[in-house]
DNA sequence: CCCCCCCC
């Protein structure tokens, strides 16, 4: 895979504007949609959004094919939706700022790999125009917002969905090695006991790089975790 | 179009 072929989005021509309709937020001649109202039946929108989380540029390789892939979380006054960029349209130097972004796929989201509460997600394709945001309102949009699950009721919620859950770390295993069964791979493994306000708690399990982060070390701190649920013991 | 997340 080249690096050299990521390409920037397109931003919006200089005098590219938009008719306001007289309805909405309007943020540099745009009508600016609010996320929650982002549908597969709504082709026509602009959102403004925070980038609040963002993943690291991520390549594959299967029997349907190979690429590479970037995600960044998006998040308005009105909510958040997960955005995936591929190939062409993978670009890592999406800082945590403020952008107008206006063209692109929604599709149906899977709940097993996010815990954004939105049931679409943003897609990116060669038509999706991305621009900073010089609003001086900008300062309003919600940074990370986590939907808690209290650790009683994770017992509840159905397996494979990706949850968060705020809790203090109150032991904290060895670093064990472990070999993986499908491909005999050496693993490195580590559990920590999480306990919340709702007097249960939980083991989590850390895998290999995770295993290294000092802030599970950080007994009886704080912490917000999002986490994907397996098996609960 | 990713979507793997492993061990006991």
């Amino acid at each position: 895979m080249n690096s050299n072929a990521v390409v920037q989005p397109r931003s919006f021509g200089q005098g590219e504007q938009r008719a306001v309709s007289g309805r909405g937020a309007v943020s540099q001649d745009r009508v600016i949609f609010p996320i929650t109202s982002l549908s597969p039946y709504q082709n026509r929108w602009c959102i403004r959004a925070r980038v609040t989380q963002k993943s690291v540029v991520k390549t594959w390789c299967n029997k349907r094919g190979d690429g590479r892939l970037f995600s960044v979380d998006l998040a308005d006054e009105s909510g958040e939706i997960r955005a995936t960029a591929f190939n062409a349209e993978s670009h890592c130097g999406f800082p945590f700022k403020v952008y107008l972004i206006q063209g692109g796929t929604i599709k149906v989201a899977n709940r097993q790999f996010t815990s954004i509460d939105n049931d679409y997600e943003l897609t990116f394709s060669p038509e999706t125009r991305v621009e900073p945001c010089f609003d001086e309102n900008v300062c309003d949009l919600p940074e990370v917002s986590f939907h808690l699950t209290k650790i009683k009721e994770i017992g509840e919620i159905s397996r494979d969905r990706l949850i968060d859950v705020i809790g203090v770390v109150v032991m904290i295993g060895p670093i064990e090695s472990k070999i993986a069964r499908s491909t005999l791979k050496e693993l490195k493994k580590r559990d920590v006991l999480l306990v919340d306000d709702s007097g249960v708690s939980i083991t989590l399990s850390l895998w290999e790089a995770e295993v290294h982060k000092s802030v599970y070390e950080q007994i009886l701190n704080c912490h917000c975790f999002r986490q994907k649920i397996s098996t609960v013991k």
